[in-house]
DNA sequence: TAGATTGTTAATCGATTAACAATC
DNA sequence: TAGATTGTTAATCGATTAACAATC
């Protein structure tokens, strides 16, 4: 356990799902000004070039526990240091990717992941052409390993990159193995016990918000 | 009170964003059911296996104008037809793809995505390595070649999946191109007019909430 | 000090959930 | 008919936005 040196106990506000998807935003938008020299920036100047309201990358910004100055703003470079704690990107977090395909290829050679705390450090697969070689530097092995080898390196999140027809068995034998955590990429409904974290990013989702919004905006509906 | 027959001149509500994203899994869930030849589902039925809430996926099912029978449900393959016609998926969208890196390449390989909606009859890029080859059945073309081909083809669907660095720039081509409506995989706020549909889908935002749930478990917080 | 900005509390807005009437 | 389910309206919940006091 170790020394419990916050004494606000709890209560630390659990910030909500659009807060976290924002974070990363302003992350990459620091980066930016931290290229360009920025010392200090404000909520009303990030307001301006992100189009978010002012008042919310404020409240987002204080779920992290950081503190600005009125009138100055926030250090830029602590600022986004401070959200990448919070979020835990500054740890390599170690994780499996499951199903090697091209989307699965695509994860893997997005090295910048591991600016975002996500390392993938191994892939499985069941094709036999895939098995035992390496994309990029990562190994791709068969699946059957997943279990041992999650176990031995404790790795507990796992991303799932299969086919929609094997999408529930397979995230059912990666819980068995001791992942807690899945990214699932598939958009499958994944049906799994309530402790294990689910992360959905449907391709289809995002496909039909982008389709009904485009055809509305042709119809000349209000919006 | 006298008669009041709905008059619902307009007001056919405008779904909302959550709404739209749950649609595709309706969708896969009701191609599950046809396939094992059922020719009922009621939203009690789809909620227990999806776990929604049965009143949600009522009102969600009622924006596309289905009706269901009391006691019965609804017609496996009306339903999902209707969603699919509701969503745009029934049309192929034509839509051109710029980036054709790994993320591209697998956007590209994804065939299932014509079955939801989206058709992507060329790729675009800057490596000449790339230029005039093929991915797949789908070209690869020099970028500058865009503007011609949207206005000549009439694409206005856009896919944007270039590296971050030139993810603005390439956004405001597409628009001078002519592009009405861009799926952005990029993590980069875009800055473009008011009247150009822009979804993002940035990976950066799913793996913020994944590992910030993911740590906040192990920490045995609420939850 | 004056004024812009933070930080927090209150009001608003919108989505989810509950209640219930209609209906097959 | 009886009862399960649809369809709609009301209540609740949570996130965004506004208001305002604190502060540098």
């Amino acid at each position: 356990m170790g020394i419990r040196k916050n004494i606000k106990t709890k209560t630390i506000d659990q910030a909500s799902e659009p807060t976290l998807k924002r974070l990363p935003v302003y992350i990459l938008h620091l980066q930016e000004l931290e290229s360009k020299g920025a010392q200090y920036v404000s909520a009303p100047a990030m307001a301006s070039v992100l189009e978010f309201d002012s008042t919310q990358i404020v409240k987002d910004l204080s779920v992290t526990g950081i503190k600005g100055k009125p009138k100055v703003g926030y250090n830029v470079t602590e600022l986004r240091q401070t959200i990448e704690e919070y979020l835990g990107f500054n740890k390599k977090n170690e994780a499996f990717l499951v199903g090697a395909g091209k989307l699965g290829q695509a994860l893997l050679s997005y090295h910048e992941l591991q600016g975002f705390g996500i390392k993938i450090i191994a892939a499985f697969d069941v094709d036999e052409d895939k098995i035992d070689t390496q994309y990029g530097n990562t190994p791709i092995l068969h699946i059957e390993k997943l279990g041992a080898l999650a176990e031995r390196l404790e790795v507990n999140i796992g991303i799932l990159t299969t086919p929609n027809s094997v999408a529930q068995s397979t995230a059912e034998a990666m819980v068995k193995s001791g992942i807690k955590a899945i990214w699932n990429l598939t958009p499958i409904k994944l049906k799994l016990p309530n402790n294990i974290i689910v992360q959905d990013t449907s391709m289809y989702a995002n496909v039909a918000v982008l389709l009904k919004k485009h055809h509305s905006s042709e119809k000349g509906e209000s919006n």
